[in-house]
DNA sequence: ATCAAGCTTTGTTGTTCATCAAAACAGGTT
DNA sequence: AACCTGTTTTGATGAACAACAAAGCTTGAT
């Protein structure tokens, strides 16, 4: 059907910890991958699926990086996510049969469509597939309950530091630096999701630079003193 | 072993059609009942769970109120949600065995505890009650979806109207006013929702109730012109 | 009934962040 | 190179909300 469709293999798959569950028998992980059966080619910009489009499949990233975002009417938008590979997208359409927010690559990715009347099927067979599923929602339950903590309760610096600490340790789980992160979103992106303007993000990224806790240059941060970083969030109510 | 522990019968429940599957056979909707073991009996400001203790089970509320919310060790607090009768609480627990957050009566409370590892053996093989477990789950990210745009992106007017306008949506599904309704929680409980401290929120509510949009005693709210606070809330970007 | 404790309201002042504005910068195109 | 567009930085001002404070109201206990 579409173009860009390309056959998958998990058994192959270097993310196969992130977005499956452990301890598969070969047999089963054979059958969990025949689930798994196209991937998807999304260029920088394009949308993965749009709020009110029926829903299909949940998504695998492979590479590249999302932003998940839901809008109201009178325009006003939210991101609620930044996702990277080996996360999972498309759970909020599980409910309504459609999806109800955006997902937009913010550079060229890869994910594998996993249609999701088929990961109900096999999920009701094997056992650990119906357990990981449970699993990637609850966790996306607990993320979220940390975002609402951070959105209701902290001031602009203690976002962003935790913000950037969240997003090095996943990169480090993921093989990458613990100290030096490329951004793929804009600094109204990153004020979207952390409830701020774009220029309270551009000077709060200032002030960290001249406290030496990081170095900026555009999009490239480098994390200098994560400690300190890290003391900013437990600050909290006592500075 | 529990004291309080009670007998339940799905079969007579009235909120079925709120924690329930839809359609489901005489026999299936009995065996669904025998996962539902027991009813537990929570007094006014008792923890139903917190944060840390093991997961066993979710828990469906068949009278009273609850709040959820998650804390910080530097002593902040965020009130993620308020459940009444028929919602399920404890999804936030599967992912890592453990409850994330505290859920509080804030009124006599009675729940039906529902043993996970038994939702998990079942909706193996009832098809309706497995699709169930995963639209409650996305619906409860779905709803975060929706606090987090609150939170980062409403001020403190449309915030509060907003909460008000969900509350007694929520209450009239149960069969109660539309135009009136009981606050279970205090000022401090909303505003933490609400990202607000409580005198704005008492603030907030003194505004809407001088415009006439409500009147306020106490704990008491009559909804006097829903489609004001409805106008408030979609104001957004311009007034 | 009286008292204490907790919750709520209201006033005043201060901080944080948004808004408006303009200049600097980077990346891609002709 | 020069240009254009979108992004980022920085400054000046203002609005929204927090913080502090004190008084009023409820509720439950003695």
């Amino acid at each position: 059907m579409n173009p860009s469709a390309i056959k998958v293999a998990c058994t192959n798959c270097n993310l196969r910890e992130l977005c499956m569950p452990v301890g598969l028998s070969d047999q089963d992980l054979l059958r969990i991958e025949e689930v798994v059966e196209t991937k998807r080619k999304i260029k920088r910009g394009a949308h993965l699926f749009k709020d009110g489009e029926s829903f299909n499949a949940l998504y695998a990233i492979r590479t590249g990086f999302f932003k998940t975002c839901v809008a109201t009417e009178d325009g006003r938008e939210q991101v609620t996510g930044f996702q990277m590979a080996g996360e999972i997208m498309g759970l909020d359409g599980i409910v309504s049969d459609h999806h109800t927010c955006n997902a937009v690559a913010l550079e060229d990715a890869e994910v594998c469509v996993m249609p999701f009347d088929q990961i109900e099927h096999l999920s009701r067979e094997v056992k650990a597939l119906q357990h990981h599923v449970h699993k990637i929602m609850s966790r996306e339950i607990v993320r979220e309950h940390g975002v609402m903590l951070l959105l209701g309760s902290m001031r602009a610096e203690e976002r962003l530091a935790a913000f950037l600490l969240n997003l090095v340790q996943r990169l480090h789980a993921r093989g990458f630096s613990r100290t030096e992160l490329v951004l793929r979103m804009t600094r109204e992106e990153i004020g979207s999701y952390l409830g701020l303007k774009l220029e309270t993000v551009s000077r709060t990224f200032s002030k960290f630079a001249e406290e030496g806790s990081i170095e900026v240059k555009q999009r490239h941060v480098q994390i200098i003193d994560p400690q300190a970083l890290q003391q900013i969030v437990n600050a909290g109510t006592c500075a």
